[in-house]
DNA sequence: TTTGTTAGTAAAGCGCCTTAACGAGCCCTC
DNA sequence: GAGGGCTCGTTAAGGCGCTTTACTAACAAA
């Protein structure tokens, strides 16, 4: 698809940011409005011309120029008229070909394990596989990647218009991982390599930003909320306003290694009492071993106070509509979550904690994934 | 100035929002590259058309146009040839005219007085007045404002762009005041009204809001920060990868009654221990008050403590670049901030805390009015 | 004086959206 | 059942905005 690449601008749309930055074309104003028809056409299904141009506010005449570009590219296809809706010429249904192109995506938030799929623009799974990382690490495992999604893209059924990755570590806008350490990179620009290597556009995001963004976009997430995701540690990325937010060093959502507990357990970090000492499933694990079902849910309960105190300041900080629990629901999904929301709900204003839902994600394994795609989905079609 | 209201959708700059919301015609194409020249012109100072055309990327042919509306709008001026820079022709240098046009602010967060300005566009104070409130409240209050606000245009020397106001309470983007108690405000259009009765755009935001645009802007903020008011109350305001965060309810910021101290001193607002018990103005005073120099700064550095402790998630989950305290420096700019900054630093992981300042804010008690100033030049000329 | 370089302007062209106008196709009513 | 009215989608013309190309103006250096 030769407009892939020309479509890479589009993902850039109209914010409200500061200082403005860059400059802008004619064409851009193209891309922008094109991402907003494929935009409604993801989300509201097969739409006519006549509702597409109502919906964007754009005239029925760009939008009809727009769907013939669509069109040609094969994005979109007529799906035959639409009878019976009064009186008038009846419309023809205009939708998105889902399952004409297909997005390869890679999860490697697992240390021993490298994920893999080939899914469908809506995020269905079409192609599975996983690979043993078997201890490598630095470029070994950059080629390993490599390998990886190449075998994937071959197993595609249909065009792959790009490569999602979800990877643990700081990365930032452009896909550079400023530092993974159990992975030993240090400033290693993943998704240009990869994308001169295998000839496709690549994404390259941190996981935890990647199961925010999948929630978002498949699992019906609102503008401004965090998602904490529970695993071997723990992270969390983050939507506010409905954008991603990265920080200052790309940094943003390390919420694993802030200090939850005074002088507690050692972390991996080095330093003491780490959310991630509490939170994460083997310490969450390690923590009901062996105790009875109600012992094991106050011992729950308690660390969801921690969360819950942890939150807070967040929460209110960036008053939040939602937070969503990523991870093994037998953990997460009972005490824990109870204890989390009742905590936050007592330590934060009612304005705050009202509008606030503290819910389990809805993805839960495929997160990574599905997120992975919605990277690709919207660098390449601007769609989200 | 006939132009303002057709700059009014200038403010409006290419971010990386996730969700497309709205369509884009080529004159939006305009009023963002004229912007992008004045935001150049505000920032760097008097630049040629061709330096201009070089830092946005702009054509020579584009900038030139570009300058002459803003000449015939008379918000800039040529500033004579700039000679002696090399070989060929010297460059015409085109400045902003700062003087040639004022702001009008009105700072609303102190409860017995209403303080207000004439600025210059670079925020210069031309005029200052202010009011005793006098218990007003209610429609009571919005026709004193009205009538403030008129006096100070009345005053202002040169043409008035817009009027710009930070108040307490929950506003949202439009400048309605969804609530604010102490001003016995609900469901307030406070902006629409008072631009319909004023005949100038107003721009309405919550003041700690304004205080971290004031700082943004003025105060030489980072693109990653959070500023923090002490004053009667606590408030916080912040700005994220270059935008201001305004929440899922537009209460974004409402850091004063988060819960700190576990069976702490009862607050204003009902519960207990919130920050504004032991971070706030009175409460810091009445802490110290009687003190020697020592048990008070060991005061005032527990304080500062709990404060590094709130603060700490919040600056993990954002990867704040910046932590500003706004308020009487005499009280924060000690002990506290040092135990606040160790604190941080102590709960926050390296990568984090490395890259972070936590400094005074440099605007003082101006930072409301100067802020204020800010809403205008960002609304009107899209200028931050 | 000539040459080379840079600043600013003018003309032509292309992209993108809008308004205006039209044929196509269907419902409803007379 | 014929015609009016409505909606859908397309075509044509026009306005706006930026670019490329080409030009003149003004200066330094050779």
């Amino acid at each position: 698809m030769s407009s892939t690449t020309s479509a890479g601008a589009s993902r850039r749309t109209l914010g409200s940011g500061l200082r403005a930055t860059a400059k802008v074309l004619p064409e851009h104003t193209r891309a922008h409005n094109r991402a907003l028809v494929l935009q409604h056409l993801f989300h509201e299904g097969p739409t006519s011309r006549a509702d597409l141009a109502r919906a964007t506010s754009l005239t029925r005449v760009t939008v009809s120029d727009l769907i013939n570009g669509l069109l040609a590219e094969g994005l979109v296809e007529e799906l035959g008229v639409q009878r019976g809706r009064g009186v008038g010429k009846p419309a023809i249904l205009v939708g998105m070909r889902t399952d004409a192109y297909q997005i390869v995506t890679v999860d490697l938030s697992d240390d021993t394990v490298m994920r893999g799929a080939v899914l469908t623009l809506t995020g269905e799974a079409v192609v599975r596989r996983s690979l043993s990382v078997h201890d490598r690490s630095g470029d070994e495992l950059v080629s390993l990647i490599e390998r990886f999604a190449r075998r994937l893209i071959a197993s595609a059924t249909q065009p792959v218009i790009g490569v999602g990755i979800g990877a643990p570590g700081v990365i930032d806008e452009s896909g550079r991982v400023h530092e993974a350490p159990n992975r030993k990179w240090t400033d290693l620009p993943l998704a240009s390599l990869l994308t001169d290597h295998l000839g496709l556009p690549v994404q390259v995001a941190n996981d935890a930003d990647v199961a925010a963004l999948g929630e978002y976009t498949f699992g019906g997430g609102g503008d401004s909320m965090l998602v904490v995701t529970v695993g071997q540690g723990v992270g969390a990325g983050l939507v506010v306003d409905g954008s991603r937010v990265w920080g200052a060093n790309s940094a943003a959502g390390e919420l694993g290694h802030v200090t939850v507990v005074d002088d507690g357990e050692l972390c991996a970090c080095g330093r003491r009492g780490c959310l991630e000492t509490v939170l994460s499933a083997p310490a969450l694990r390690r923590r009901i071993e062996g105790l009875d079902r109600d012992a094991a849910d106050a011992a729950l309960a308690h660390v969801g106070r921690i969360l819950g105190i942890t939150l807070a300041p967040v929460i209110s900080a960036l008053n939040l509509g939602e937070v969503l629990l990523s991870g093994p629901a037998d953990l997460l999904d009972g005490s824990l979550r109870d204890a989390a929301q009742t905590t936050v709900a007592e330590r934060t204003m009612p304005a705050v904690s009202a509008g606030l839902r503290l819910r389990m994600a809805t993805l839960d394994e495929d997160v990574v994934l599905a997120g992975a795609a919605v990277l690709v989905l919207g660098a390449q079609l601007g769609v989200s």
